[in-house]
Formats: structure tokens, sequence, C-alpha cells
DNA sequence: GAAGATCCTTACGAAATCCTGATGCCAGCC
DNA sequence: GGCTGGCATCAGGATTTCGTAAGGATCTTC
């Protein structure tokens, strides 16, 4: 059932404590790859889709916390937290951010490997959303990862909120969103009744993914509850 | 999609712990029952089937680690140790015998409250990976999940009242639902006399959903009392 | 501080949906 | 037969919701 050797990522900039932890985990139980930074870390989770991510949170090139929150916008693979941090707060950002564990430094070896495999015990038993990181529908494709919008492999920009939209979409494609819903997760909880926001950006959508933007192949309204994200079933 | 008020099962001897949880807990956002012996606990667990259980590892009448294995034989519901024992053999030893997390007290209330998100997150995810709940009759097929109908394979498109109309006979499919119940669901609490709107929304469902709209098959009528969906038994 | 991109706001025609009243049907009863 | 009450049906107007374009406000970037 379990997986035979999970790919862990490990994305850390510290040289002494890779060398730490290669020693603890590259012995046959798992694979190791590495990532000195933010950047080639997101890369790496994206082509290599590993079965679970250490992080430290303070990384040369950006925050743990946004790399967490973008790796979270497209996989649910358990990220486990290394941080020198110990505060309150901290953890809890960082839970909270998406990630499935926090461990403190120093933390002993034993603890790391019993919480990973509470972790990959949760992935086995979750095992039936294998998620893709891409959406792909007719003309469309959505690479989650990178934030790239392609129609008939042309790339399409889109601006934050336009992608906001979209991602949302994507993420219950094939059901119906409510105008609710959509408003929370685009415009935040204060615009929930701002329908009209939906209105317009839905289609500026149009214009830029669809091949007719006054009769909509893939961007379906639900007249009165939302709209949907077509998925050919 | 998320729980409402989540039921959390607390199993913990020390009153002065209790009344603290007590105290974090149980504002609302959650629904706190109480054990305070390994026995009771157990109990509790199997009767009330609670989304979460928070358990102290010394309990006066048995292991902590028992009482997870023993839970562990049946339910998989996320379940946080909180211990005094910091050691970290124990912390191992309860991870593996089935425990999702562990937290030494003393403890922050901000921390726990993250982590017990991170549980009932993954108690979701995993619920969400489910076959979508569907209603087949006939040549009738009910998506409740995406809030799509289909006959015969074809999808048919229902106005908002139309749908709540048969979303409430299906949630209630074979019984009858009288006339003050259907007008309450769909149409509030302030039209419960007005029943000449189902009759003419009952006409246009017919229209779309039965093949012999003055026949119906599905779509019955029980005189004076309200309508039923029929089920084939 | 200027240029450009993005976001918000507004207004109005179009479309979908909802409500309403009129009418017909049928069974049971006087 | 005629009456009554509950139900089914139809159609059109009222109401709500949606799509669209355009202009001003705000934020970014250089």
């Amino acid at each position: 059932m379990a997986v035979p050797q999970p790919l862990v990522l490990l994305i850390e900039d510290e040289p002494q404590m890779r060398r730490f932890l290669r020693a603890a985990l590259d012995d046959g139980q798992y694979h190791l790859i590495e990532a000195p930074t933010a950047r080639e870390g997101l890369a790496q989770a994206a082509s290599r889709n590993p079965d679970i991510i250490l992080m430290d949170l303070g990384l040369p090139d950006g925050d743990g916390l946004d790399l967490t929150r973008r790796i979270r916008e497209w996989s649910n693979r358990p990220i486990i937290v290394l941080s020198a941090r110990g505060m309150e707060v901290d953890k809890v950002a960082a839970l909270d951010a998406g990630a499935d564990d926090y461990l403190t430094k120093p933390f002993g070896v034993g603890e790391l490997l019993a919480r990973m495999r509470v972790a990959l015990r949760h992935a086995t038993l979750a095992a039936s959303g294998k998620e893709e990181p891409e959406f792909l529908e007719g003309d469309l494709r959505v690479d989650l990862a990178r934030r790239q919008v392609f129609v008939r492999s042309q790339e399409v920009h889109l601006t934050p909120l336009e992608y906001r939209l979209l991602q949302t979409l994507v993420h219950h494609a094939g059901k119906v969103v409510t105008h609710r819903h959509l408003l929370k997760e685009v415009w935040g909880i204060n615009s929930i009744a701002q329908t009209h926001y939906l209105r317009v950006y839905m289609t500026q959508l149009r214009h830029k993914l669809e091949v007719d933007p006054t009769h909509p192949r893939l961007l379906l309204t639900e007249p009165g509850v939302g709209y949907r994200l077509k998925v050919s079933s």
C-alpha cells in the first residue's frame, strides 16, 4: 500500500542542515532530492512531484510561507516545515498557509521520521485524488504550478484577479461555484455582495479565453447561482 | 464544504486542563464533549463519532497509546495527543501508534487551534475523494455535487427554483413531502401558503424531466398531502 | 513624477427567471 | 346535472439577474 521508496524534496539553504538530513534520510528508505532556494524548490516540486516536502522557512530568495501557498495552489502533498523560529505566531502562520506539520530546530531525527511516517500515512489514505498540476479542456491549458495560461498553445496574459478567478474555477472544475464562494476566494470576505465584480471580470476572462466570447463554451454561467468551468465527461 | 461546528472529544483527567481547553474551544466554533477516563473516552468515541479527538497520554485507567490503537482499529478520525512527556521516544511511540499530532504541555492555544485546523483539513480532503452523491431513477440522473440534471444522458437546464424543488424531493426520495415542507424549503417560511407556486413549478419540472408530462412516472402527486419522488424498490 | 497596467464603478440593453391570473380538467358529492 | 375543491396548464408582464462598454481611480514600474 505504502510507496516503496518515497521521494523526499528538501528545500533548505544551509549546507550543514542538508548534510545532516541527507545522513538521516538517504539510507535506502527514502530517495532524497534537494533544492537550496525557493525558486528551485517550486520548480522541483512541480517537475518531480515528490511524495513529501521538507522546507526551511528562512530561504535566501523568498519567504517559505509564500512558497507553501504557491505549492498549495495545485498540490496537496504533505509539507513539513523545519524552522529555527519557535514563536507560536510563526507556527500558526505556516500551518494556516498550508503546511501539515512544523518542527522547531533543533529536533530529533526520530521525531522527524515519525512525523514523516504520519504524513505519508495521510497521503496514502487520501491517495484517491492524484491531481495533475495542469488543467486541460478544449483549447485551454492552465499550468497551475507556473501560473501560465495557454489558448491553442499561445500563452495568454491574465491580470492577478483574472488568474485567481480562473484558478478557483479550475479548482472546482465541472462543479458550479456560487457567486458567494467566488467572491470570497478572489476578492475576500468583505466583498461578498459585489456580484457585479464577477460579471465584469467574467466578461474579461471570456474575451481572453473563449473563441466566441458571446457564446461561451468553457466559462458557463448558471443563472442565479454562479459559474462553472466545463469539463468534458 | 467544511463541517459547520466540528465535534471535539477531549479525553483528559485533570480538571484544570479541561477547564482551560473548554475556555479555548467551546466558544461556538467547536462543540466540545469530555471524557475523564480511557474507558469513557473509547465509549464516547464510538457512540458520538467525533470529528477530532484530543487525548492526554497519562490517564488514570490506562495508557493513551493503547487507547489510540484501540480507536484506530475502526476509526481514522484525527487524534491529537496532548502530553506532559516531552521525550522523543514518547512522541515517536504515540505517532506510530496512530496519533496524527503530538503537543507537549505547556502549549499555546493558538498552536493547538492551528493544528486542529490542519487535522480537520485533512479529514475533509480525505472525504472529498469519495464518490459523488447521485440520484438515479429510470431516465433521470441528478448529480448533486455538480448541480447537474440529466434525462437519458442529456443534460437538462433547471432554473434555481426548479432545482431547489427537485433537490428537496431527492433529499426525501421515496417519501411524501408535504406542501408546507416544500414551500418552506424552496420559497421560504413567508410563502408557506402559496400552494399555487408548487403546482406551477411542478408542471415545469415534469415538462423538463418526464417522458409524458401528463402521466408522471417520477414526480408523483399525493392528493391533499404533497408530492413524492418515486424510487424503484 | 510620468506612463502603463490594473482595478473599481457606473449605466443600460438583453436575457433569464419569477410571479400572477385565467382557464380547463377531473373526481366526489349533493 | 350542477356544484365544489384540488390540481394542471398556459401565457404574458413584472422583476431580477447578466453582459458589456467606457471612464475614472488607484497602483506599479521605471
